[in-house]
DNA sequence: ATTTACTTTCAATAAGTTTTGAAAGTTTAG
DNA sequence: CTAAACTTTCAAAACTTATTGAAAGTAAAT
């Protein structure tokens, strides 16, 4: 396969992952080609090579550097900002893991929190709330379990480990 | 807590939590409201719970059942279709990570096998594009393994005995 | 064969999200 | 201080996705 298809493939195909993962198109993009790049690009360059605009860019890296995906680099005696991204899929992985958690599972705890133990476990639907809620609960605790592991877990341990022992 | 209160605390982080995940708000909601329900519910009843239109509650109650997560029922002498909600925990995550494994890790790997070996690996940028892509692609392959291994598993046998494993 | 009780579809509309580009802001250099 | 080089912001426009509701479809009951 000749490089720029394959680059385009592949921006395509993570900006299409992003989408069904509530990240926007342009930012799984964006973070696909600085994954790919050998050298930092500037605003400039990324602008130039997925053919967005200055503004879309700006909140587009400002957003990958919040979830710690990207980073600012600063080229000697330049001016302008260079950008690049976290290479090693290990510490990706993990950053993700990380915000999600922050961003999905802790709220979804927090309610199931709230919720559970409603008055009046006499009537058949309050009974059913309180086992669903508590199904959840204790579902969603051990997910958050395995995630802690996952991201404090070193390097190729974690998979090494768990799918030896499962296989 | 009281149970109207917490019913609408639990669909709207449902629903939340179900935008976040790329799932439609209202099919999330609907499917919480399934879950607690001891009774199964026509499409009147979800209609008027949630404050929604016939055909939106016709759509999200079809692609909950596309997904396995939602059954039809019917009761004896009547005419009408009610619904349940799967209400295992672990079949409900079963399910949905059979679906998403297959709407979107298949495509990815798919898109990196195609992607890897892209010519001319004497450059630089082909040069890191491939080393890129073979450790997405393991990752990817590896995450396959592990996903499997949770879609095929019985019970509380695989929280049970990984997290055993790993503390 | 007609009415009744539903379910499904779909074009129009609303709501939400992303993108643009020009203007405002900031920092460095001269 | 002023100009130049760059970054950030944000209101408006474009695009995407979700929702409505009325009309069409289906099937049981009379």
């Amino acid at each position: 396969m000749e490089y720029d298809h394959a680059k385009q493939r592949l921006i395509q195909a993570w900006g299409t992952l992003g989408s069904s993962w509530g990240v926007n198109r342009t930012m799984a993009q964006i973070h696909a080609l600085l994954m790919i790049s050998p050298e930092p690009l500037s605003a400039d360059e990324v602008m130039e090579e997925l053919n967005i605009s200055r503004g879309n860019a700006n909140m587009n890296i400002r957003a990958l550097i919040d979830w710690g995906m990207v980073y600012k680099e600063f080229k000697p005696g330049e001016r302008r900002e260079y950008f690049r991204s976290e290479k090693d899929v290990w510490d990706l992985a993990r950053q993700v893991a990380r915000e999600r958690r922050k961003r999905e599972l802790e709220p979804i705890l927090k309610a199931l929190n709230e919720v559970s133990k409603v008055e009046g476990a006499d009537s058949e639907k309050v009974k059913e709330m309180n086992k669903m809620v508590k199904d959840l609960k204790e579902f969603a605790e051990k997910s958050d379990g395995l995630l802690d592991k996952f991201i404090k877990s070193d390097e190729h341990w974690f998979f090494g480990n768990i799918l030896k022992l499962i296989k």
